[in-house]
DNA sequence: GCCGCGACTGATAGCGCTAACTTTCAATAT
DNA sequence: ATATTGAAAGTTAGCGCTATCAGTCGCGGC
């Protein structure tokens, strides 16, 4: 292995010298600077991080807290940030966080310290847990907030607009002569399902079509179980919906599989759009329309406002989480409305 | 921050003894040991990582790669990975995979040198990559291989017995009065389709039956778009089997879809196996019946043979990997064949 | 011609921990 | 009583890097 004082001998320089030309400190001369830089080269120097680390009390990683990934949600937000990292230069520290059992803190500060973490990403539900955050401050961790369901003005914030998210969704059903909608709601307790309805309904009012009733509306819990539950109520109402928007993929997908059981025949006799853009959406047949949450944006933006924390303190925090652009994607799962012939149906 | 010689100092001893109650090492005498201890809790002590890594040469954390996510392995890899380090007190560093693109060599040498990692988890396909073992070789880093295609004598590798399960999911079907039975197979690059198909041969050997012909192996690809497909060749035959088993979750879940589709009720009419227990076989309707990956415990097992390295130098190095036990998830997608009736069709 | 100034560089001392070596000292053997 | 142990503890010296402070050197102003 080599080290600086490797460095500094073959450039017949000292070690302080070679240090300041890597960190771009202070003045050194051009000629010296080249002269240490080809001797770096020429003995491929690589610095040590760990090292440097134990001067500068904290590694370069970024530590994020993953609980179950099987809602899919945590493992696109980690893929997302590894990418971010390879952006900014960065490595991804991962530690389980399996709420708030006993000792939970001390975990924490193990692996905050371990890992010599000054940085972290928090998100749900972590995200929006008191002591979590208090924790963090103690031991002088810079965090970011991804989706939290209160912003903190202790911390920059990250979301997406799911308002306007949905709103968009229920514009793409009318532009394709959809008017009866139905829409299966999100879990009561996430903020996320309120603000989808909200756009639901908010895209009728801005088209001035009247409110739709509330035998459209069927409340489900973002598992694939309640949307078959919630999709069998929409499709059994005796004017059915010709569209359904439901708040996630797994409902969406379980919309498609009891309209198919059916016999209906999708987009033809009914459109689906989910939301989240979640691996099932891709994969199942026919492919679903959705909302792609833009975790690869959050991620970059996040880490970026962590790398410019020093710069200007505090930016950054305020109330207002910044919301990142989504996208609509148009799969197979929505068409045109089919005028004529209501939709057969079959109990 | 309290540091070994606050709590030396404290205790009325030389920092040295305190590393060494720390380490428990070499001779320290009973009461200078719980000295030492009791300063250590007084001052709330704990020992800098960061530091103990420089003089070590190497933290105490795993590296693992990750490719893309979306087919929910590398999840579940990843999750049952954290499990196991929590359970053996390490942390996880994770970095990108993305294939042998150019520079991929320095990117891993500077993930492994940054993070001070000396100890890694090779996934599929980067545990099959010659270059890649060679650079761990050469970084002097331990590897465990998951899951490999092809063992190698140099690393210790974890596996599950692939053609074992499937034989256990033909018998399972048999013990439920199932004979004729249709397999969708997997993607042909894949051993594990193959080791999968030559299961579910085998149990009809040991069973003394015939061996099923050739119209009821199907080939998929894994993805649900070629289980739509070979599901509706399977069900289209003349004499379409009472029971599917596909190669995975995915093809298994198009199973139910397609057959749902022509109005067969399952498990009633038509019996379906999948395998890995992915995300989806929970989530759909009916639930699948499927083959559960033992990851927890080759993570377990992993991390442990990391961790024992040291100790018996080159142990668990051989050419057949550590097989370990995978379980048969017995849920709603399976029953009973219906004697009588044959199944009723729909084109 | 000498002083002082600024640009550049080097010696030194750690960051917190541990390995190798040395010292201490009580218990035993002679 | 003295030599001989060896367990128990301390001393010293770094791991590789960087901050502090103290130089060195060339150059213009008085």
């Amino acid at each position: 292995m080599t080290t600086i004082n490797d460095v500094a001998e073959r450039a017949g320089v000292s070690p302080k010298t070679v240090s300041r030309v890597l960190n771009d400190h202070d003045s050194v001369s051009a000629r010296t600077r080249d002269r240490v830089r080809a001797a770096m080269k020429d003995l491929d120097y690589q610095p040590n991080a760990v090292a440097r680390s134990l001067r500068a009390r904290g590694s370069g990683s970024v530590g994020v807290l993953m609980g179950d990934p099987s809602g899919g949600y945590h493992t696109r937000v980690h893929h997302a940030l590894l990418l971010a990292c390879v952006e900014t230069g960065r490595h991804l520290s991962v530690d389980l966080s399996e709420g708030p059992i006993p000792g939970w803190d001390d975990r924490i500060r193990a692996f905050v310290e371990d890992s010599g973490i000054r940085e972290m990403i928090l998100l749900p539900p972590e995200c929006d847990f008191g002591p979590m955050k208090a924790l963090m401050r103690e031991l002088d961790v810079r965090c970011v907030l991804i989706s939290p369901t209160t912003p903190d003005p202790q911390f920059p914030a990250f979301a997406m607009d799911d308002r306007a998210a949905a709103r968009e969704v229920v514009e793409h059903l009318f532009s394709l002569g959809h008017t009866r909608i139905g829409h299966i709601a999100g879990h009561p307790d996430h903020v996320a399902s309120t603000l989808r309805r909200n756009g639901f309904f908010e895209a009728y009012a801005a088209a001035g079509l009247p409110r739709p009733g509330p035998e459209l509306i069927v409340q489900g819990e973002f598992t694939f179980k309640t949307g078959l539950e919630a999709a069998r109520r929409l499709l059994e109402l005796d004017e059915p919906p010709t569209a359904i928007f439901a708040a996630n993929d797994d409902m969406a997908a379980a919309t498609c599989m009891e309209a198919q059981r059916r016999g209906l025949r999708i987009p033809d006799d009914l459109s689906v759009v989910g939301f989240d853009d979640a691996p099932i959406a891709g994969v199942i047949w026919p492919s679903l329309t959705t909302i792609r949450q833009p975790f690869e944006q959050m991620a970059l933006r996040a880490l970026q406002t962590l790398g410019a924390w020093s710069v200007n303190e505090g930016a950054g925090k305020t109330n207002t989480p910044f919301l990142a652009r989504h996208s609509l994607v148009v799969r197979e799962s929505t068409g045109p409305v089919r005028s004529g012939a209501p939709p057969r149906r079959k109990t």
